[in-house]
RNA sequence: UGGGGUAUAGCCAAGUGGUAAGGCACCGGUUUUUGGUAUCGGCAUUCCCAGGUUCGAGUCCUGGUACCCCAGCCA
């Protein structure tokens, strides 16, 4: 595993630490538990890291085990994607994939052991009654009218509604613990639902699902989880989790740890709205490298090392209400890409200049490296002649003092190539440029021109060896730091309309054997990664995963 | 005056009574055939506020303030 076991320290693995320096655990084990209703996103890659991250650093195991107590929401395909992308993060589960839905037999053997103990009963209000009964997060609840029924009379019931005799809505299996309690979690929770819902991992052999609270704890015992570690959201039900673990006869005592999830500004990390852009057809699917999905990231380039190693950066705390900034994010992609991406020649925005200089038939092939400080990666063969492309970008008709590139009479390096000087500008009767003419100092091939500085360097690429390509440039996908800031008004209000802008550029020979998801740094422009969808057969599409720093763009702001 | 949490720089975050780590961002120098990278330097006299204890407080005590989570038969 290539995670780094120097990485910062935080609060629950000093505890860890301190727990097993002092012999009160040998082995830890922990969990990752997604429920299969949605693909993983960023904020997922915080927990797998952490728990995983945990498991590695004190030689424990880690578990993979879906939440699957609720068989409306759940795919077998989320659970295909989930497993992949922690496979892809880096990470290995010990032993199987495990399900909670594998501990239904015992979890009903459970229940029926609570309402023999007359700590569960059968109640027969509807939703709307429970929720009256319940009270407010001020005033306390009081018990329903079916508190008080015999076990006998439970678990017939229990059993009745197991096999489908009653309709969802009409019964569910409550702890009797305290309608007056200040957590309301405590207020008589419920632990069974009615649900005649196919599952896809045990079919059609319950009509009653378990509930998340009597599910958890209880599977993280059968499992001989250690250290159960959850989002700050789950809090308030560690007191219930306990609960569990008390009245029960489990085999282990695990210990809920909570800790504040990720929030990443102009970018959203919930799963519910997530799916709202794929269900509306807003992005591509779940993995639309706009997307914080972990597939999405994939699609868009990122590396399993730079989400590792952002997931470090970020760390772990029980601070809440914070907003990590996405530059955290984009630094580390571009540290891992600076030193580990393939350099090439691609211009985005194609300006024809030509020659005049050199002959038509003249050509010279470079050998270039792929990377400036790694000789292990391949040389390029460059192709240069008469008849090139540079990017719009770097030319200027009325260039501003600072403007390095090229401009009507002045100087700049061609790339791997020599120094150029712009002669003429050639416009359409629309005053359109058409192209530049230039002419080449031939002096200046891999050595500095004599007794002037050209400070300037462009990309470029040979117009008749170029290929052209499909580039895709990815923006924000979201205006706003909070997009869902406003729990009222609506998150789409804040969509970002340029948050995709498709290019066709032309690239240098060298990327025509492109692989899909191979990674290159376009020089001086970003990186980018060959489409894994759509980037075969001969077409050539590639998505910037982040733009190069651009110091000029802030010059240029400035003014 | 329901319960549970959290406050250290623009952002993330170390810090556990001994004189404010680190990263991101930002600003400036150097190097550079990527306005990239690398490298050097700057960036909290102060830790939400107010009192108190102590030789000494971000750390302990008291009282405030702000923010987050909870009233799904979701997880």
């Amino acid at each position: 595993m290539t995670t780094d076991t120097t990485a910062a320290p935080n609060f629950i693995r000093n505890q860890i630490r301190e727990e097993i320096e002092a012999g009160k655990v040998t082995k830890i084990v922990t969990r990752f538990p997604p429920e299969p209703n949605g693909f993983l996103h960023i904020g997922h890659a915080k927990s797998i890291c952490l728990n995983f991250g945990l498991a590695e650093q004190f030689g424990g195991d880690c578990h993979l085990r879906f939440d699957d107590t609720n068989p409306a929401k759940e795919e077998q395909a989320y659970i295909d994607a989930i497993k992949e992308d922690v496979k892809w993060l880096g990470f290995e589960w010990a032993g199987d994939v495990r399900f909670a839905s594998d501990y239904f037999d015992q979890l009903y053997v459970w229940a029926q052991h609570l309402i023999r103990e007359g700590k569960a009963y059968v109640d027969d209000l509807s939703p709307d009654e429970i929720r009256e009964y319940r009270g407010t997060l001020t005033e306390p609840g009081k018990p329903s009218p079916y508190r008080e029924r015999s076990a006998e009379e439970n678990l017939d019931l229990l059993e009745r509604m197991r096999v489908g005799e009653f309709a969802e809505g009409g019964k569910v299996l409550r702890a009797k613990i305290d309608m007056a309690a200040p957590n309301i979690n405590l207020r008589d929770p419920i632990l069974y639902r009615v649900r005649h819902a196919h599952h896809h991992q045990t079919g059609d052999a319950w009509k009653i699902y378990p509930s998340y609270d009597f599910t958890h704890g209880q599977s993280d015992a059968l499992e001989g989880v250690t250290h159960s570690v959850c989002t700050l959201e789950f809090e308030d039900h560690r007191p219930l989790y306990e609960w569990f673990l008390d009245n029960l006869p489990v085999p282990a005592r695990p210990r809920q740890i909570e800790f504040a999830r990720l929030n990443l500004n102009y970018t959203l990390t919930s799963k519910r709205k997530l799916k709202l852009l794929v269900d509306k057809n807003i992005v591509d699917g779940w993995d639309d490298p706009r997307l914080p999905t972990i597939s999405g990231m994939r699609r868009r380039g990122y590396t399993p090392a730079s989400i590792r190693k952002f997931c470090d950066m970020i760390g772990v705390t029980r601070a809440d209400g914070g907003l990590v900034d996405i530059a955290m994010l984009t630094h580390a992609i571009r540290s891992d890409l600076e030193d580990n991406a393939q350099r090439a020649m691609c211009v985005l925005k194609p300006l024809k200049v030509v020659l005049t200089n050199v002959a038509e038939d003249h050509e010279d092939v470079y050998e270039v490296p792929g990377h400036p400080a790694r000789e292990d990666m391949a040389v390029r063969q460059v192709p240069f002649n008469r008849e090139l492309w540079i990017d719009a970008d770097d030319f200027m008709e009325e260039p501003p003092k600072k403007f390095f590139r090229l401009a009507p009479g002045k100087e700049v390096r061609l790339r791997n190539s020599y120094v150029i000087r712009c002669d003429e500008v050639i416009k359409d009767d629309a005053g359109e440029i058409q192209e530049l003419r230039c002419s080449v100092d031939f002096d200046t091939l891999g050595k500095n021109p004599e007794g002037r500085k050209v400070k300037g360097v462009i990309h470029w690429v040979s117009a008749k060896h170029g290929v052209p390509m499909e580039v895709r440039l990815y923006d924000n996908l979201f205006m706003v730091e909070q997009p869902d800031r406003d729990k009222d008004a609506d998150f789409l209000e804040h969509l970002n309309p340029d948050s995709l802008t498709v290019c066709q550029a032309i690239g240098e020979p060298s990327l025509a054997e492109a692989l899909p998801e191979s990674r290159f740094q376009f020089e001086r422009v970003g990186y980018f990664c060959a489409d894994r969808h759509d980037c075969l057969n001969g077409k050539l599409v590639f998505n910037r995963t982040v733009g190069l720093k651009d110091s000029w763009a802030k010059i240029k702001k400035k003014g």
